[in-house]
DNA sequence: GGAGTTGTTTAGGA
DNA sequence: TTCCTAAACAACTC
């Protein structure tokens, strides 16, 4: 489910809890969310501690601590963060879970394609601070897609865009819709783009990051209907440029959907 | 019961 | 060696 912008929408709800101690941590140990986890160190570490902040980038998140400790999530495809009552019981897909005073703050992801990461330290850890820029930020650069193209010219677009070291927060549907706007095939080959194809993929990453950051992060809304978003799981669903019926295919190991008329082979 | 799901990692092939 | 693809992970819905 979540990519850029719902990522963000989920931090925000863990903002009631920012200066608050953490007075209990319950956990599923043995699960897979868990699998790069020092549970007991988590544990031992976040009882008693402060959430002092909280930041995004791309689909992951990093939660700062007192006591120098960190809390890495990644959220797979059902991942998500709630806020509950202070007497909330964790059911068996709700991993972890913060009490606090006055609230809980719960994890939960069904299917634990997710990723739960804990460091102690003055510093945030590197699996953090290595992270590439992500497409909404002033590093990511027309050269830098150029470069990122070249370095996979042999793939499909559509695999390039959802490779996280190269546009973190982009994934299945983003990638669609960035590939609509710039009126380019999802099946082409990312060597095979020339200058025009090149600006006018940039600026389509970074229209639609912005458009999600705007409208998806607030309040978790779904784009206007002028968006390809709002047709792609619609049988008989049609193009809302050309009006045309959209192709459904599998690209990239994903499924796929875009204007045969007007995105370019 | 089978197929599909807004993600990532890994094994194996080209 | 490097790069790309398909399968696996786990649980739910249609």
């Amino acid at each position: 489910m979540p990519e850029l912008a719902e990522v963000e929408f989920f931090r925000t709800r863990w903002d009631c809890g920012l200066g608050q101690r953490v007075l209990r941590v319950r956990l599923h140990a043995d699960n897979r969310i868990f699998r790069k986890t020092d549970t007991a160190a988590l544990v031992r570490t976040l009882t008693g501690a402060a959430l002092r902040s909280s930041v995004a980038h791309g689909k992951q998140l990093l939660f700062r601590f007192s006591h120098e400790a960190w809390l890495g999530l990644r959220f797979g495809m059902t991942g998500e963060l709630r806020s509950e009552g202070p007497k909330f019981v964790p059911g068996r897909h709700e991993h972890l879970v913060l009490g606090q005073a006055r609230r809980s703050l719960v994890f939960a992801d069904a299917r634990q394609f997710g990723l739960v990461r804990f460091h102690q330290g003055a510093t945030a850890p590197d699996w953090w601070s290595e992270l590439s820029p992500t497409v909404d930020s002033p590093a990511f650069t027309r050269d830098r897609l150029k470069e990122l193209l070249k370095r996979h010219a042999r793939a499909p677009l559509k695999a390039v865009l959802l490779m996280q070291e190269g546009f973190p927060g982009i994934g299945n549907w983003m990638a669609d819709e960035i590939l609509w706007r710039a009126r380019l095939s999802p099946r082409l080959r990312a060597g095979q783009l020339d200058d025009t194809d090149v600006f006018a993929l940039w600026r389509a990453i970074r229209l639609v990051a912005a458009g999600a950051l705007r409208i998806v992060a607030p309040s978790f809304a779904d784009p206007p209907a002028s968006w390809l978003f709002r047709h792609r799981w619609e049988p008989g669903g049609k193009c809302p440029r050309d009006g045309s019926l959209l192709e459904r295919a599998t690209v990239g190991g994903r499924t796929t959907v875009w204007c045969g008329q007007c995105q370019e082979e």
